[in-house]
DNA sequence: AAATTACTATACCACTCGGTATAGTCGATG
DNA sequence: CATCGACTATACCGAGTGGTATAGTAATTT
């Protein structure tokens, strides 16, 4: 693996666990075997760090999601994909997912939750979007489009959440029982 | 106000705004208007200070909370009271709302986590008991007390979430909106 | 009055922080 | 061979970190 990648995924296992500001450079550049030019020599500052991480891997993210976020007036299928898109990206980047997770919810004046609000809010769109579509169809639902969608991205991060700290396995069934309860609450 | 009092009202303020890691112990003084040795003779260490913040901050969320929490064979009227209790303190300590979802989901090894997961966790406990009492009543419920209370407790931090960023109000609307959704889903 | 306790300021500690100036090394290109 | 651009190591920078030794002040207790 060439220097930058290695730095990228050093740094990510490092900002993950322990966090962003709680790490230094000097860390990363040791988890990576190499020394601070070349590090700064790829990304500038370790904000640059944070940045070109993000980007990098919020694109694969936000691609899967766009594509299973395609409306076609069935919206348990459409939340039932979205949903799926989520939960198959988490599983397969749990440290990014650990990131991304108490990136969002880091104070609002942190670099940090600068670096991240843009990427995430484009991401909150597409469900944003979907709604909007299924009111379109669902008379009841028009003008709660905002509610719903965060309601909904807020359950997905939710139970990532769960599952990244071992209490749920985010299989199709969780998946199912999720949108689900979500469509139809508890009591059915 | 007395200096400990002061110390820890400029260090909460901080911390929710920057986050722990980003916040020098010189910065907190400065706000404070004291200098350190004063500090160190009220809390001992930086770590201290977030123990003593978090503990003293968590005492009142968790009586009002538990108050809310008993249950009389009327479930929604019981997560009716616990979210209540939740969105009135939430608007009344935003501040420290906003520090404590923070450190929830921040990485696991770092100090900032620690100090707070079994606090956490004690709350948590509150809601999984009305979901285990509450399964007598509804057979169809049994054993998913856990899945329920893990819910139930993210969907509210979502919405408290929510409001700290201006995209919610937490009124009495909400309130209810919110309880009915998790009863009953969005088609109804 | 003397001693004790609780508290606070000055000045300092060793260490780490993010970041960089300099001097290379190396493979590709002319 | 000469050169050029991409990359990397040594050694260092000023500033700031969490934390403390010392000395004092002011009120309370004996």
């Amino acid at each position: 693996m060439d220097n930058r990648s290695n730095i990228l995924s050093c740094a990510l296992r490092l900002f993950a666990t322990r966090g962003y500001d709680a790490v230094g450079v000097q860390e990363i550049v040791e988890a990576a075997g190499i020394t601070k030019p070349t590090l700064y020599h790829y990304f500038g500052s370790k904000q640059g760090l944070l940045d070109a991480l993000l980007k990098e891997s919020f694109a694969p993210l936000y691609r899967e999601v766009k594509s299973a976020s395609v409306y076609r007036s069935d919206l348990p299928l459409t939340l039932h994909q979205m949903a799926k898109a989520h939960f198959d990206f988490a599983n397969r980047n749990k440290m990014f997912y650990r990131l991304q997770l108490a990136l969002w919810f880091a104070p609002p004046e942190s670099d940090a939750f600068k670096a991240v609000s843009r990427l995430n809010h484009e991401l909150y769109q597409l469900t944003e979007e979907v709604f909007m579509r299924a009111a379109v169809d669902h008379g009841n639902m028009k003008g709660r489009h905002r509610a719903y969608a965060a309601t909904f991205v807020g359950m997905i991060n939710n139970y990532i959440a769960l599952s990244l700290n071992g209490y749920a396995r985010l299989d199709d069934q969780l998946l199912y029982q999720a949108v689900h309860q979500f469509m139809h609450g508890i009591f059915s």
